[in-house]
DNA sequence: GTGATATTTAGGAATCATTCCTATCGAGGA
DNA sequence: TCCTCGATAGGAATGATTCCTAAATATCAC
C-alpha cells in the first residue's frame, strides 16, 4: 500500500498525530511495505531523504505511531524472551492489563495448520493463536481503558510516548 | 507440572543433554510453573538453591534447552521491534528459513475469536494466527534442517550453542 | 576407580536495541 | 506574522543478552 500525502495527513489528523515530514516519511516507508521492518531499516530507509534524522526521531516517532493505533508492532512485548517448558502444542491468552500469559488448550485450533497449509506456497510446520484481552483479574479490577488500546500499548500517549520499559 | 528428577534425567538423556544441578534447577523451575518466566525470573528462583549460579549459566542452560527442544520461547524473534501499517485484522506467515514475515488474510480465521472468547473467562479484544515454515523460496533453496528445527532455532546446538543476535 | 578429554560454569567485559536527557527547532493556531 | 508547545537530534545511559576465559566438573576409555 502506497498512500498520498493527503491520506495521511486525513489519517494523522483524525488521530490527532501531528504531521511533519520527518513523520510522514516514516509513515510512508512503514506503508509502501508489506515486509515489517525494524526502526533500524526504516531509519536506513527515511535516510535517504531526510539524511540528518536521527535515529531517536524514528523511535520517537514509531511511539507516537502506535499510541495513536496507526501502526502496530507485530512482535509486541519482544523486551524480553520468555520461557515454557510446555512443548506440546498449544495457545496463549494474553492479558493487555497485567501481561501475564495463559495457556490455551484447543484440539480444533490445533488442526488450523492443516487446512491453511494445503492452500498456500508455504510449508507450515507449526502455527499458534494468540488471543489478546483482559483476564478475569483484570477485568474486575477495573478494566483500564479496553476500548481505546491497541496492540502494544501499555504507557498513555501524552505523558509519556515513547514506551517505558516495565521492570 | 512438577516433574521428578527421573523423569527430568529421561528427557534430557532422550535429547542428549548433559544433567547437571543448575540445569536440574533450571528445568524443575520452568516446568513448575505456567507463568512463562523471563531468564531473570529463573535465575531469581534458582538462586534460592544454588546462590552462586550466574545469570551466564541461566542464558547458557536456556539456549541449550531450546536447541534441544526441551523448552521454546515464547515469544521468540523479540530481539528487535517489528512494525506494520496494515491495522486490519490479519495473520501471519513466518518463514523459519530466512525469517521474512508475510501477511496472511483470511476470514475464516478472524473469526476465531466469538467462538473462543464466548466459552472463556477472559474477554477477548483482538488475536493472530502464526504459522510458522518455509517459504517457497526457502524451501526451493535447501529447505535448511527444517525436521530437526524448532521454534526459536537459528543456530545449530554444537558450534554455538547461545544464540547469535543476526545483524 | 583413574586419568584424559570435552563441556559446563561463573565472572567480567562487550554489544546493541532502546530509552533518557536536553537544547534547539518548527508546526499550527491566534 | 508571532507564540507556544510539541518535535527533532545528538549524546549519554540503560539493560537484556552475548562474548571471552579460566577453573570446575561430567563422561568416557581403560
Amino acid at each position: 500500500m502506497t498512500i498520498s500525502l493527503d491520506e495521511m495527513r486525513k489519517r494523522f489528523r483524525e488521530r490527532g498525530v501531528r504531521m511533519t515530514p520527518q513523520r510522514a516519511a516514516i509513515y510512508g516507508a512503514l506503508a509502501g511495505t508489506t515486509s515489517h521492518p525494524t526502526a533500524e531499516d526504516l531509519y536506513r530507509e527515511v535516510k535517504k531523504i531526510h539524511p540528518m534524522i536521527s535515529q531517536n526521531t524514528v523511535y520517537y516517532t514509531l511511539g507516537v505511531l502506535r499510541e495513536a493505533g496507526l501502526v502496530r508492532e507485530v512482535n509486541y512485548w519482544h523486551d524480553r524472551s520468555r520461557f515454557d517448558a510446555n512443548i506440546g502444542l498449544h495457545h496463549h491468552l494474553i492479558c493487555l492489563g497485567c501481561r501475564k500469559i495463559e495457556d490455551l488448550m484447543d484440539a480444533t485450533l490445533d488442526r488450523l495448520s492443516v487446512r491453511v497449509g494445503s492452500r498456500l506456497d508455504f510449508e507450515v510446520t507449526g502455527h499458534r493463536v494468540e488471543f489478546h484481552g483482559y483476564c478475569a483479574e483484570c477485568r474486575r479490577r477495573k478494566k483500564p481503558g479496553a476500548a481505546t488500546r491497541h496492540l502494544g500499548h501499555y504507557s498513555s500517549p501524552h505523558t509519556s510516548v515513547q514506551r517505558r520499559r516495565e521492570r
